[in-house]
DNA sequence: GGATGCCCTGCAAACGTTTTCATCACCGCA
DNA sequence: TGCGGTGATGAAAACGTTTGCAGGGCATCC
C-alpha cells in the first residue's frame, strides 16, 4: 500500500547481497552468471517489483533503443496504418518508436526533429512534403543523422514508397482500357505532396504512350468554396472529363460527397477514382476504385531499412508493389459506345500491377470493437 | 563535414570560459545569469550547434517530462485525432507523448504500459476495453502511477468521455421522432468495448421512456460468414428493424457494404446510423448519421487532467458533450405514415443535445495535400 | 569603515545504469 | 607443487545534466 516508487537496480543488489554490475548481467548478459545467484537475483527484483530504468540506461550506454518517425497527420489512416507497421518492426527489434506529427508545416516539422533528437532518437524514419528541397533534412544530413525517408521517392536519401510514377500510371491504363478518354486528375497543391506531383506525372506520360488526350489538371487550393466553382466549371465544359482521378482517397471522397451535392452521381454520371487503397474506400457505396498502397508494410520496411543502417548494414530505397482495386465508383463511361476502346493487349504491363484479392471478407471483423 | 556527434554541454561550458552548471542556467533559469554570460553561452551554444540531451537531464531531474498513450489502434480515426489532441496539450505544456497500441489484446496492453514505464513516462493516457476489470488498470494503481482514460468511463478512476448513455439515448430519440420504432442495436462483442455497452443501455433506456419496443441487440462477433446471415436473417423477421443503429462509425459503414451486397439501400430500404462522428462519414453518400464525440478534445481533457494531477492539482473526471449529426443515411422509415408519429414535445431533451453546425465546409481543404 | 544583503557564478554530488578491468577461486595438468 | 586457464563476481568510472550549497564581488546602509 505504500506509494515507494519502485526500486532501483542497486536495492536489488543490496537485498540480493550481490553487486549492481551482477544485477545488471542477470538481465542484460544472463549467460555470464551461475544459475545460482542468476535465479535469486531475477527472484528479488521480481519480488521488489524491479522495473529498469531505461534512462539510466540509456544515458550510460548511449543508446536509447528509441526511433522517430515524423508524419503530417494521422487524420489520414495511410499515416496511421504506416505507424503502426513502423511500431510493428522496431518492437520486433527491441525498439521504440516515438512519433510527432507535422500537420503538413514546415515549421512544427523541424520543430518536431529537433524536439525527437533531443530525445535522443538513434534515427528518423519520416514524410515530407518534397526530399529535394527540405530544411529538415538537410539539418539531419548535416548532423549525420540516420534516417529514411517513407511514401517520398529521392535519388539521393533512402526512401521507401511505392513506384508512384508507374502505379498512377497503371490506373490510368485501366481507365483507358475501360474507355475512358477525358481524364482530370485532381490534387492539392503539388508543391505540399511529391507523391501528388509524381502520380500527376505517371498519369501524363502513360497518357501520352496510350495516344489519348492529355489530362486535365484540376489543383485544389485552400479556399474551398472557390474550388468548388472551378471543379464545377471544368465539368461544365464543352467535353467534360469522364473520370475523375484523384491523387489521394480523402481527396476522392471528398470530391464525392461534393459531386453529390449538385445531382452528379458516381459512377452513372462521372467516374471517380483515389490513390491509397485506405481502408474505409472499401466500405464506401460504391466502393471507391483506387490505387492500393501496402502502408503498414511502407512503415514496417522503413523501420527495418533504418535499423540495418543502425546496425551498420546500410541497405537500399525499396519501392514495394501497388496493387489496383477497380472499385464500384469507376465504370465504363456512359459514351464508351461511341468511342473506340483500346483493346487490352495493346496496352503494356507493368510487373507490379496485379489484380487485388477479393475484398477484405471480415472487414466488419476488424472494425467491430469500438 | 565532421561526423562528430553534437558536443555536451561540458563543452559548450569550456568554450563559453563558465562552469558547466552555468550553462545549464543559461536554458532553464535564463534569468538567473547577466545578459552579458547568457548571451555569450547562447552564442556558443549556437555556434557549436549545441542541442541538449534530455536523457541526461531526466535522469538528473527525476523527470522526462513524457507522458504515455496507450490506445487500442489508429486504424480507428476517433483514437487518431485522439492523439493529436493529446499530442497538442502536452506540447503546449512542455511535455511530449510516447504513444503506443495494444490491438485490443490484453496481453499487448500490459507489455506496452510496462514498457511506456520502463522509459518513465510520469503519467499514462489509456483507453481500455472495460476499466472495472481490467489487469493493467490494477498495476498502474498499485503502483501509483498518475493515470486518465480517455472513452472509457469509470466511477472508480480518472476519465474523459462522452455521456454514452445519455448521448446514445439522444440519438434514439432523434429516431423515434422521425417515425422509427422497430431499431436494432448492432455491436461487436460487449465485453470488449464498455463504450458499445453503455450505448446499448442507453438505447434500450430510452426505448423505456419513449414506450417503444425493446430493441433487438445484434452482436457480431469474429465469424464474418456466419454473421453475414445472422445480420440477414434479422432482416428477414415478420416486423424487421426499420433502422440499424451500429456502435460505431467504422462498424456501420461495414454494415452499410454489406447491406449494399445483398441489395439493400439505405436510407431508402434501411436507415442505418452510427457512433463517433469521424471524419470520413460526413463524406459518405449519403452522409453518416452519426453521435459526433469531439475526439481531439477528449484527447486534449485527458491530458489536460493528467497534466494537471502531476501538478498536484487532482481535477476531475468529465463528459464532453456530443452532437448528433443527421446524415442522410438516416431518414423516415417508409411506413411511417403507418404508424403514429410521437409529437416533438413529448420527447425529453437533454442538454447535450445540440444540433451539429453545418457539414464542415472545408473537407477537401483538410484532406488536399496528401 | 564594517556589516549586511544581493547578484552572479562555481563546486561537487547525484540520478540509475553499463562496462571495463581486475580479482579471486577453482580446476586440470605437467 | 606450481602454473595457466576459465568462470563468476566486484570495484569504480562514466554517460550529461541539474541543483543545493557556498563563496566572491559589489553596493548599500548605518
Amino acid at each position: 500500500m505504500t506509494l515507494s516508487s519502485r526500486p532501483s537496480l542497486i536495492q536489488i543488489a543490496e537485498q540480493a547481497g550481490v553487486s549492481p554490475a551482477t544485477v545488471s548481467r542477470a538481465f542484460n548478459r544472463p549467460e555470464l552468471l551461475s544459475e545460482a545467484t542468476r535465479t535469486r537475483i531475477l527472484e528479488t527484483a521480481n519480488r521488489l517489483g524491479f522495473r529498469p530504468n531505461r534512462v539510466g540506461a540509456s544515458l550510460r550506454s548511449g543508446s536509447t533503443k528509441t526511433l522517430g518517425l515524423l508524419l503530417p497527420t494521422l487524420a489520414n489512416p495511410v499515416f496511421a496504418a504506416c505507424f503502426e507497421g513502423a511500431e510493428a518492426a522496431a518492437r520486433g527489434a527491441g525498439y521504440s518508436v516515438m512519433l510527432a506529427t507535422t500537420g503538413y508545416d514546415r515549421q512544427r516539422e523541424q520543430a518536431a526533429a529537433r524536439h525527437l533528437l533531443e530525445h535522443q532518437v538513434e534515427g528518423l524514419m519520416l514524410t515530407v512534403a518534397d526530399p529535394a528541397a527540405n530544411a529538415t533534412l538537410n539539418e539531419l544530413e548535416a548532423d549525420g543523422v540516420p534516417f529514411v525517408l517513407a511514401y517520398n521517392e529521392s535519388t539521393t536519401h533512402p526512401f521507401v514508397s511505392v513506384d508512384n510514377h508507374a502505379a498512377a500510371g497503371d490506373m490510368l491504363e485501366q481507365l483507358v482500357g475501360l474507355g475512358h478518354r477525358r481524364v482530370a486528375f485532381v490534387s492539392g497543391p503539388l508543391a505540399d505532396s511529391d507523391r501528388a506531383a509524381r502520380r500527376l506525372e505517371g498519369v501524363l506520360t502513360r497518357a501520352a504512350d496510350l495516344r489519348i488526350p492529355t489530362p486535365v489538371h484540376l489543383s485544389l487550393a485552400t479556399h474551398t468554396a472557390a474550388e468548388r466553382t472551378r471543379l464545377q466549371s471544368l465539368l461544365s465544359m464543352p467535353h467534360p472529363p469522364s473520370v475523375l482521378f484523384c491523387s489521394n482517397d480523402l481527396l476522392a471522397a471528398a470530391v464525392i460527397a461534393e459531386l453529390a451535392t449538385v445531382g452528379i452521381r458516381v459512377p452513372r454520371d462521372l467516374a471517380v477514382c483515389g490513390f491509397d487503397g485506405v481502408a474505409f474506400g472499401a466500405l464506401m457505396v460504391p466502393s471507391l476504385a483506387s490505387v492500393y498502397q501496402p502502408s503498414g508494410e511502407i512503415g514496417h520496411a522503413a523501420c527495418r531499412l533504418l535499423l540495418d543502417a543502425l546496425a551498420g548494414q546500410p541497405g537500399t530505397s525499396r519501392q514495394l508493389p501497388h496493387r489496383l482495386w477497380l472499385g464500384g465508383s469507376v465504370t465504363a463511361p456512359h459514351d464508351s459506345l461511341t468511342e473506340p476502346a483500346l483493346t487490352p493487349d495493346t496496352t503494356t504491363t507493368h510487373p507490379t500491377t496485379a489484380p487485388l484479392p477479393a475484398p477484405e471478407p471480415a472487414l466488419i471483423r476488424r472494425f467491430t470493437p469500438c
